[in-house]
RNA sequence: GUCCCGUUCGUUCAGUGGUUAGGACUCAGGAUUUUCAUUCCUGCAACAGGGGUUCGAGUCCCCUACGGGAUACCA
């Protein structure tokens, strides 16, 4: 079988993490089974159009490395890929159900439809469409069509129970009573989700829909239509919801949802998908951290959890301080250089404060507040700091310093190791009466990155000025 | 209300009838280091509850509790 999964957004502005997920399962599925990947814009509800929200879209999708095969502005002769250029087709096939008796024109009013809900809830019983137009003849109902408004709804069995197979949920059974009657197209004349869903997946050849679990119960419907149209269903694996930290479905008002957010925040999209990945799966083994192609080779379909995961963002920062420490020099360089907003940096000796920082960044958000110890000006030291200048040693720990670096002609950071030697056999002194003076003195501060390259940023001058400073 | 799905350390993921129930994150302690961070080591910590089936159940079945989802002319 040639595999052909689809990611199917709908256009509201921005990719959840939580959808994000779902798109990386059927990139990887797809990619693993040398199959096909396709993106489809579900923008079939017209009320919630979203300027920009599709090249919104294709952009986050880019940043994180899910390339379709097929899809907006990708066309393989089974587009197009907006399912509101579609809407022929599905007219199309919509009559067919309707000359099979399988749909009928429903004339209600919302009002009525509002009551009838209400009622349902008191009596305790399913809520869903009475069937009041069900029987309405064709002709009937093609005179009325010309004057009334309408929607086209699906003629769902009434007893029975639908026995269905999902990968990750196994056998499914609903009863066929519980199951309303669908509307297909709506009175502005779009179809719904569930009709063009079924037709689009049918003609694009998807062969496993890997969606969110909220689809889960609206399964028999689209099997149904299946069914009327005479096509095999795809196979279907409802994936477990991502959560907030109290379990809820996972919602902007207890955090950051948007991919884009946390690309913004100094996340890279390595980790992102890593992190993602690994919610709702894991191969097993002791390492968590995964390429792309190692995902692609390891993903287990059959393995997918059941429970939803909450999304830890103490994970996330864990895994995406990895990925920086672990980043080729060049590209990190690179990307984190993209990080200085407007601090005024010393272009020459960026690097090395750069390179100072990289293991301890959590993300790159970080690299102005962890970089700033090489281009401020020293802070005024703190207590602890103020202890450290205080030793009996310092004054004199200060003139041998300034003495040998003024002797030199370029201060690099293994002259500076060199002195700090030579002064500790010379003078006896070592350990933090050494170095903590030498700090504080030069950055006002008690901790720090390596002082080595703090030395070497500041260069020969701005040490001798710093440290003169305290000598008098 | 009705229906569906779920429930292993605080979090995440392993464990598909016989295990001292494992890894990762967090947290705590220790080692290394000029500090912080990194790295390494050690530790804390879980099978929701109750019934079955079985020689034996985290693993299979049922019930309860709790959580989530669906119930739209949104996806």
């Amino acid at each position: 079988m040639n595999v052909v999964t689809r990611f199917a957004p709908s256009p509201t502005g921005y990719v959840h993490v939580g959808s994000q997920r779902t798109a990386l399962y059927n990139y990887i599925f797809a990619r693993q089974q040398k199959g096909k990947f396709i993106l489809r814009i579900e923008d079939t509800d017209q009320n919630r159009y979203v300027e920009g929200a599709v090249e919104n879209l294709l952009s986050s999708l880019e940043q994180l490395g899910i390339e379709f095969d097929a899809g907006p502005g990708k066309e393989d002769g089974k587009g197009p890929y907006f399912q509101s250029e579609r809407n022929e087709i599905y007219s199309r096939e919509v009559k067919k159900l309707m000359d099979d008796g399988k749909a009928y024109r429903c004339f209600c009013s919302e009002k009525r439809l509002d009551t009838l809900r209400k009622e349902q809830m008191e009596e305790q019983i399913p809520t869903g469409y009475d069937g009041k137009c069900r029987s309405i003849k064709r002709e009937v109902s093609d005179e009325r069509a010309k004057t009334e408004k309408f929607v086209i709804r699906l003629k769902t069995p009434r007893e029975g129970i639908c026995e269905f197979e999902d990968i990750v949920r196994g056998e499914v059974k609903i009863a066929w009573f519980q199951i309303d009657d669908q509307v297909l197209v709506k009175s502005d004349g779009f179809p719904t989700y569930h009709l063009a869903n079924v037709v689009d997946d049918h003609y694009m050849e998807v062969t496993h829909v890997i969606r969110g679990e909220e689809w889960l119960p609206s399964v028999p419907k689209h099997l149904f239509l299946y069914e009327c149209f005479g096509w095999d269903a795809p196979q279907m694996a409802h994936l477990p919801l991502l959560l907030n930290p109290d379990r809820s479905k996972l919602s902007k008002r207890q955090g950051d949802v948007a991919v884009e957010d946390y690309l913004k925040k100094g996340y890279t999209p390595e980790a992102l998908n890593n992190f993602l990945a690994l919610m709702g799966w894991n191969p097993g083994g002791k390492s968590e951290i995964y390429t792309m192609d190692e995902l692609i080779k390891a993903f287990d379909i059959n393995k997918i959890t059941k429970a939803g995961a909450v999304f830890d963002v103490q994970k996330l920062d864990w895994m995406n301080g990895q990925y920086i420490k672990n980043m080729e020099v060049e590209r990190y360089l690179n990307e984190a250089r993209k990080w200085l907003g407007d601090l005024e940096v010393n272009e020459d000796k960026l690097d090395t404060a750069l390179m100072a920082v990289k293991t301890s960044l959590t993300t790159f958000k970080e690299i102005p507040s962890k970089i700033a110890v090489f281009t401020g000006d020293p802070v005024e030291p703190d207590l602890e700091g103020t202890e450290m200048l205080e030793f009996e040693s310092t004054k004199e720990v200060f003139e041998a310093y300034v003495e040998k670096i003024t002797a030199l002609d370029e201060l690099k950071s293994d002259d500076f190791k060199n002195i700090m030697k030579e002064i500790q056999t010379e003078m006896g002194v070592k350990g933090k009466y050494l170095w903590m003076p030498i700090r504080v003195g030069l950055t006002g501060a008690v901790h720090g990155p390596e002082l080595g390259y703090i030395v070497e940023y500041l260069g020969k001058e701005e040490n001798i000025k710093r440290i003169n400073h305290w000598i008098n």
